[in-house]
RNA sequence: GGCGCGGUAGCUCAGUUGGUUAGAGCGAUCGACUCAUAAUCGAUAGGUCGGGAGUUCAAGUCUCCCCCACGCCA
């Protein structure tokens, strides 16, 4: 039995994420996890939410709440709409976890060890009004390029040219308008990348196998210009994780905290901490799935992320983990994914365009969106929603192909057999087809999940729903009962195995309908068909079963267009 | 401005190291069937593979130039 960790890119906390953000990594990172587990390995599957840094803390102060009790209670919303969407992690975490203090603190002391920290002498500005340093993007003025009137303190957005906040003209707090502001010296702890370039460089190599996508980002951010830069990894704030050297004080830098990007990653290990915590575990059971030194030898690590996100998880990640020069586990296989786009724009968090996970549960049970976004992931590309398409491609697929399916099979042998797995009759040269077709098929579906190339599993699904379709429409059990009603029962007898093989197969795409299924079939044998014939025998003739409601509504024309007017302005 | 990923049938996308008549699903048209969520199954039509030049016996697949879209960076 193979072991695999798996984690998804963690989102931040301060709002609902989009479907694109979904799509991006949770969703192909639930998928693969649930396949992996589906076929008998052993799975420790890891999410969190990220919840220090400036964002947070505005977030908070907009909702006027304190910025621990608001991170908490964003973190419970985000936790109950994954759960709405059957994302099946292991533990959902904190980034402000116990466990993620300590842990970052550790490596930060590591790494000081290993000398690859340096003191950098800063100048930052302080705003009296706020009470706090801004970050750059927090300050705004007027461009001394083109004299725009709201240029940030990091980029003019109208002349695209890099500022630096003092380069700016009337500069103002962004968040309070406030001009009362300062320049203070400051002092921050910086990251050496730079010493490590050969080495990520030289580990990049290794990943032959990975995406062309993941590779040349990281080579690009690591040969381009001078080369890969180091980066601070503390800054000026109240809510974050201390500066600390292991368990002992930093001197000179009190009162700061280390950046997000530094202690974010960190979560993915400190994940597996909280997940003993919960479950009565000992440090041992989590640190066998990180320490290559205790246990995680054998583990297979698949990170799954959005391609904004390959930079830190290429490049400043693994040079946490081999600076410290501690024998943690580095990511085995990385996937990444492009943007979703919507209906001919981006997906924007911030203008709040195109569909939130919230408001997607609101209309449709997951799996519908599960199916879609899925099956058309980005993987290769950027990808477009339109509701048009998932209209059209959720009605055929899942109402049409699989729904009505389980529908005709089911209504079929209720009308003419009763509710039990009808007795009788012998498979011959169809059933056999049917079984050859379908062991290649099958063959290739798990060989595409194992590869975590998303849209061609999804297609070989489908293909295997059709192939049932198929099968009753060339044998035609309706015609065939009229003058072999033994021979009808057999068919039957099949279509309804039929069905419990496809509940399992599908579990990892729709494991709602997958589990509705299950029940109408009255079975609990989920086991992953490795032999076809025999999977097909698990019903055996006299099993009762109830026929299902409908699995897949339809979405009506008149519900799209409600959809569509609906969703085509802002959130807010 | 530099770099990166793309530009393949109406739509969404596949196309391994260059090799016979460029593929799939949807949509469209026609036919079959009637068990079923007016569902299903089959067949047909649709592409000068963004444009141009080049290398080669042979290019969607390699080289160069240009155009378009998106992204990252300066």
């Amino acid at each position: 039995m193979a072991r695999v960790l798996i984690t998804s890119a963690i989102p931040y906390i301060n709002g609902i994420k989009h479907l694109g953000n979904l799509v991006g990594s949770q969703l192909p990172a639930d998928l693969y996890a649930r396949y992996q587990r589906s076929i008998g390995n052993e799975v420790l599957f890891l999410c969190a939410t990220d919840e220090h840094g400036t964002p947070a803390e505005l977030a908070a102060a907009k909702a006027d709440k304190p910025v621990a009790e608001f991170c908490a209670e964003m973190h419970q919303v985000q936790a109950d709409i994954a759960k709405g969407f059957g994302l099946s992690f292991d533990h959902f975490g904190r980034s402000s976890s116990p466990q993620n203090h300590a842990l970052t603190q550790h490596f930060a002391g590591k790494l000081a060890e290993a000398g690859l920290i340096r003191e950098v002498d800063d100048s930052q500005i302080y705003s009296h009004a706020d009470g706090r340093f801004l970050p750059d993007r927090y300050v705004e003025g007027t461009c001394p390029n083109c004299g725009f009137e709201k240029a940030r303190g990091d980029q003019c957005e109208e002349c695209t040219k890099q500022l630096d906040p003092t380069d700016l003209i009337n500069p103002r707090s962004a968040i309070s308008g406030s001009t009362d502001l300062e320049v203070r010296a400051t002092k921050h702890l910086f990251l050496c990348q730079s010493q490590m370039k050969d080495q990520l460089d030289a580990w990049i190599d290794s990943k032959a196998d990975w995406p062309i996508l993941t590779t040349s980002i990281a080579k690009k951010w690591l040969h381009d210009g001078d080369g890969l830069q180091d980066r601070g990894i503390t800054r000026d704030l109240d809510w974050g994780i201390p500066v600390k050297k292991g368990t002992e004080d930093w001197p000179g830098m009190e009162g700061k905290v280390f950046y997000v990007w530094f202690d974010a990653p960190i979560e993915y290990i400190a994940a597996a901490g909280e997940w003993a915590e919960a479950n009565g575990k000992t440090d041992a059971d989590w640190q066998r799935w990180w320490r290559t030194d205790m246990g995680a030898d054998d583990v297979k690590y698949v990170q799954f992320m959005g391609k904004d996100n390959v930079p830190f998880h290429t490049l400043s990640f693994p040079a946490t983990i081999l600076g410290s020069g501690e024998p943690w586990k580095l990511v085995d296989h990385l996937k990444s994914f492009n943007y979703l786009n919507y209906d001919g724009g981006q997906f924007s968090t911030s203008q709040g365009r195109g569909i939130f996970m919230d408001q997607a549960l609101e209309l449709l049970p997951a799996d519908y969106w599960r199916w879609w976004l899925l099956s058309h992931a980005p993987e290769s590309s950027d990808a477009e929603f339109t509701w048009e398409n998932f209209q059209q491609s959720t009605n055929k697929d899942l109402a049409d192909v699989l729904g009505n399916f389980v529908s005709r099979i089911t209504k079929f042998c209720r009308s003419k057999f009763g509710e039990a797995v009808p007795e009788g009759g012998s498979y011959g040269a169809a059933e056999q087809a049917l079984m050859e077709d379908l062991t290649k098929r099958v063959r290739a579906y798990e060989q595409h999940m194992e590869n975590m190339e998303v849209r061609k599993s999804a297609q070989e699904l489908r293909a295997i729903w059709v192939a049932g379709n198929e099968y009753l429409q060339s044998t035609a059990p309706w015609s065939t009962f009229k003058t072999d009603p033994d021979q009808a029962a057999a068919q039957v007898r099949l279509g309804l195995n039929l069905i419990r093989l496809y509940a399992v197969l599908s579990a990892p795409f729709i494991p709602t309908a997958s589990a509705t299924l299950m029940q109408a079939l009255n079975c609990t044998d989920d086991s992953w068909p490795s032999d076809i014939e025999t999977a097909l025998a698990a019903l055996p003739a006299g099993h009762g079963f109830t026929v299902p409601e409908n699995l897949f509504a339809k979405i009506t024309d008149e519900e799209r267009e409600d959809w569509q007017a609906r969703f085509a302005g802002n959130r807010d």
